[in-house]
DNA sequence: ATTACTTGTAAACGATTGTTTACTATTTGC
DNA sequence: GCAAATAGTAAACAATCGTTTACAAGTAAT
């Protein structure tokens, strides 16, 4: 037995460590996430955590980092992408776990930094602008990105009370139109000096 | 002398702390920055920001929450809002200290939420708000708001490579566009099931 | 000048942090 | 069953955290 058996009953306690990881690292973010604490949820020993993972570092990587894709948002035809996006965006607040939050306490860490920069470009910016047509692509995806990154920060991390308290029929409309027009690049009527 | 003697000379040491607070905070986030750090940055002994501030929470309310203000944003006709916003946060990246980044930085932590939630309503989303014409106002002023804070996430705090290589130009005209579009509510042909 | 008050300093507080070590228990392959 | 590897545990590591205390230096007003 030279290599390691992927096969085992370890298997068992990884998963609850990564998931206890994801909720604990999105309710109280990064630095403010102590190790003990995700052990104790997981109902793991805290060695443990630095055996599979190597280091907080790794845990993060390994429990928030793959879970950062568009998924849903691009199942589906693009002219239609405002709408999906921002009922999706609005309706997630009763799930379990939402890995934008975990992205979001993470932003002071230094060295979490790197890593979500590589994600975003990755798995959220690129696969995006391959999906939008006309100028400009990659800029737009950016830009949509941003706009669905910043509600987060507004509606949840913050938790603004205006938007918390608005029509969440009239929010959700908003932000598809805004979406919406970010994907078809329409610069009508607009011009800059 | 029963009060307080507000002229003294702990005065400047006073702004020194801010300084050094303002620049950390947004450099390194709230928890990962030390008060021994910033009382080094600003020449300052360790004991004095408990003194002057009470508390770490009061050095970052006292440092940042007032910085964080629309600003030069609204200085101007709001039918150019799209264009002079978008050249500022472009533009802003080589400044001394970025309010937003601070806040950003804070995000994880539980003890700044509610200091954050405050300032976000009533310094950002509400000013902004009373600006806008037309139906929904306030959500379109969270969208701006959002909007704004997101692109901050994704160019520099996140520091996406996709975003800081591309033309800024293009950037600027296409985030000016964006944030214009929600300023004057257009939903044209926009229509949800 | 003496009193009252503020500013500045050094040191320690208790708690928590991520990480490592030494050890036992369990399981797996032959 | 034996041996090797993995899983699990308890304790301690050194470092840093925000905060507090006790005390000295400086400054203003009476």
């Amino acid at each position: 037995m030279a290599t390691v058996n992927p096969s085992a009953k370890g298997i068992k306690t990884r998963q609850a460590v990564l998931a206890a990881a994801q909720a604990a690292f999105a309710e109280t973010g990064y630095e403010g996430t102590g190790l003990r604490l995700i052990a104790a949820r997981a109902g793991v020993n805290l060695a443990l955590i630095n055996r599979y993972f190597g280091s907080k570092e790794g845990l993060f990587a390994a429990a928030i980092v793959p879970t950062l894709r568009m998924n849903m948002l691009l199942d589906g035809p693009m002219d239609r992408f405002g709408e999906r996006a921002a009922t999706i965006m609005m309706m997630k607040s009763q799930r379990h776990y939402d890995p934008m939050m975990a992205m979001l306490g993470a932003l002071g860490s230094a060295t979490c930094t790197p890593l979500l920069r590589d994600v975003v470009d990755q798995q959220l910016i690129n696969p995006l602008a391959a999906r939008l047509d006309g100028d400009d692509a990659m800029i737009r995806a950016g830009l949509i990105v941003a706009q669905l990154t910043g509600f987060d920060v507004v509606l949840r991390a913050v938790g603004s009370a205006e938007m918390r308290t608005a029509d969440r029929q009239a929010v959700v409309t908003q932000l598809a139109a805004s979406l919406q027009r970010l994907v078809d690049g329409e610069m009508a009527g607009y011009n800059i000096d």
